[in-house]
DNA sequence: GTGAAAGCGCTAACAC
DNA sequence: GTGTTAGCGCTTTCAC
């Protein structure tokens, strides 16, 4: 007795006493190493872990190792399904590797988001992925020559001296245009966004201007508002209260799409018919809407992966890497009918 | 120079030589406290780890302290927006007492539930929420007595030796049932729901049989399936498929909730009309379906609040709180004509 | 094959 | 007000 510390937890000194060996010995039977223990004494070794319900001190293990097999992930809203679904790849991808991945929400705030960096940091995660909110230099500067390794994820283009991933968001929102505008002979596209996506400007922005410049007409109306459901169910209402709403919408992500679904029925508008929209994520729920959503699919376990590769190699330079997206054909831009075909 | 340790990382050590001070003082001005600090030494302190951009090691402040304000909490389906939803009011909460929540998934793996418990457990978390999938005692058991504090989440009944929260399921499938019945002059509900959720039986389900068995008729038709969009969808589509679809459906869950609309509106079938459905969780997103969800609402605030209020409370003996969760009436009970009145 | 012991970076008595 | 120092629990080199 007398052998607890202040914890009150077992440590391996415990163990060790209580099999009769030392704490080194305890220590090679939990690492299964760097040193062999004789068959016996490491059953014994067990039987004592077992016995005082021993667990080791992550903490202390993390401590003398200067790791601790965990890399941290900054999220900037846990509610989209698209990041949560991108979480998910990332843990999956990290658990192949034996690493752990602590998650954290900015609720898209810079300030929190630094904060959450710095304390992930300090915690020794191996590296840190940055589902960014600010796309401004002085704030992430101090990621660049922080000590973590970091990736940035969700990025459209190469960040200087830092690595990223992101789709090729440009591309993707070009093809729902085209789609739009060249499947359905439509004239007028309406966009639904917000700011804190890609950055200023957002390429699915500028792709969507590019596509009335390319046709030579004029940009149709653009509402902005939150990325959620309400907020795309806002913006709906916004343009349909203007009286502004045009032939078709791309939306510029799923979970604001959902809303604008919803607001296009309220407004007893047929979406496929009389309104197309196109949107941006491919998130799994997109094909539950009615009419199931068209949407732009990122390939997020792919994406996962790469990050994963950017964040291990050693002294690699920073780089971007920006991965082809899938313009997935559903019911909402009206090309198919709605018949249950396109369930996964 | 030659100051840098084995991680080549700044150490409270390099800051201390660098401002001239000992390492004491750097500590008691990083904490401040627990001892005073001259201002003027202080501001030096301030500027060297600025200067340095020092970072304090949490594990190395954790191990010392044996706690490291954090606590862990393991989701069994992080897909299922209602978990995210928790989650985040969880985060909300631990956050005004300054504390941190470490996330993991469980996929709904019971041994993956037991792993993580422990890895938590052996990083110090000063207290564990669980969302378990799993309700044998055995399994439990190890928490039980583990060194982590350890309240169970999302439970419909006290479990022997744990604390425990959660919605009064029977009470809220029973208002479900009784809406459907009552208003609607329904003969016929049937269940959609999976298991590993409330436990075996199932709350709601029970619920459910007992709604017939008062108003002296036979139970409706159960399909079982994923907790998911496409459970629910596939399950409706099982009904479906056997000519079985009841008059009504109470779907445990608004996460299949939304995939059963789907298969519904597939079918060409109206659901406000002629297949009414209410759902339980009451999430945000189940206010954009079309047509939009009555379902039972679980007080994820008040919960998230009480969860931590048990894990907090010293040595209590173990206590189950029930929460009284409320019907929200939108229109896939067919009560209210869809006319966006109920977005909040 | 096993053990003793030196730290990892930090906190907080305890001295001065 | 500041410094010295003994650990927190663990890993691992180095002796034996």
């Amino acid at each position: 007795m007398a052998s607890r510390k202040q914890s009150g937890r077992i440590t391996r000194e415990d163990v060790a006493r209580h099999a009769g060996v030392s704490t080194a010995v305890v220590s090679y039977v939990v690492n299964e190493g760097p040193r062999g223990v004789a068959p016996e004494t490491a059953a014994r070794v067990r039987a004592s872990m077992r016995a005082l319900r021993y667990q080791p001190n992550f903490n202390a293990r993390a401590l003398k190792r200067g790791s601790n097999q965990t890399i941290g992930l900054i999220l900037r809203d846990s509610l989209n399904p698209f990041f949560t679904e991108f979480y998910l790849a990332i843990e999956r991808a990290a658990a192949e590797q034996g690493l752990r991945v602590v998650v954290a929400d900015s609720h898209g705030d810079p300030d929190m988001e630094q904060q959450l960096a710095t304390e992930l940091s300090s915690r020794q995660v191996e590296g840190l992925f940055l589902m960014s909110t600010t796309q401004s230099q002085e704030q992430l500067a101090g990621l660049r020559d922080g000590i973590v390794p970091t990736v940035l994820l969700d990025r459209p283009a190469p960040y200087p001296g830092l690595s990223s991933i992101g789709p090729d968001a440009y591309a993707g929102a070009t093809a729902a245009m085209e789609h739009l505008m060249a499947m359905h002979h439509v004239a007028s596209v309406g966009l639904i966004i917000n700011s804190g996506g890609f950055g200023d400007p957002d390429p699915r922005r500028v792709a969507w201007e590019d596509g009335f410049a390319n046709a030579g007409l004029a940009p149709g109306p653009v509402a902005v508002n939150d990325w959620s459901n309400l907020g795309g169910y806002r913006a709906a209402k916004e343009l349909l209260g203007n009286g502004t709403l045009p032939d078709s919408l791309f939306v510029a992500s799923d979970h604001q799409a959902v809303g604008v679904i919803r607001a296009l029925h309220e407004a007893g508008i047929d979406v496929a018919r009389d309104c197309p929209v196109v949107s941006f994520d491919g998130t799994l729920s997109s094909a539950y809407t009615w009419p199931a959503l068209t949407s732009v699919r990122q390939p997020v376990e792919a994406m996962a992966r790469q990050a994963l590769e950017l964040l291990q190699d050693p002294g690699a330079s920073p780089m971007h890497h920006a991965f082809a997206v899938e313009l997935i054909v559903r019911e909402s831009c009206g090309c198919v009918l709605p018949d249950g075909q396109d369930r996964q």
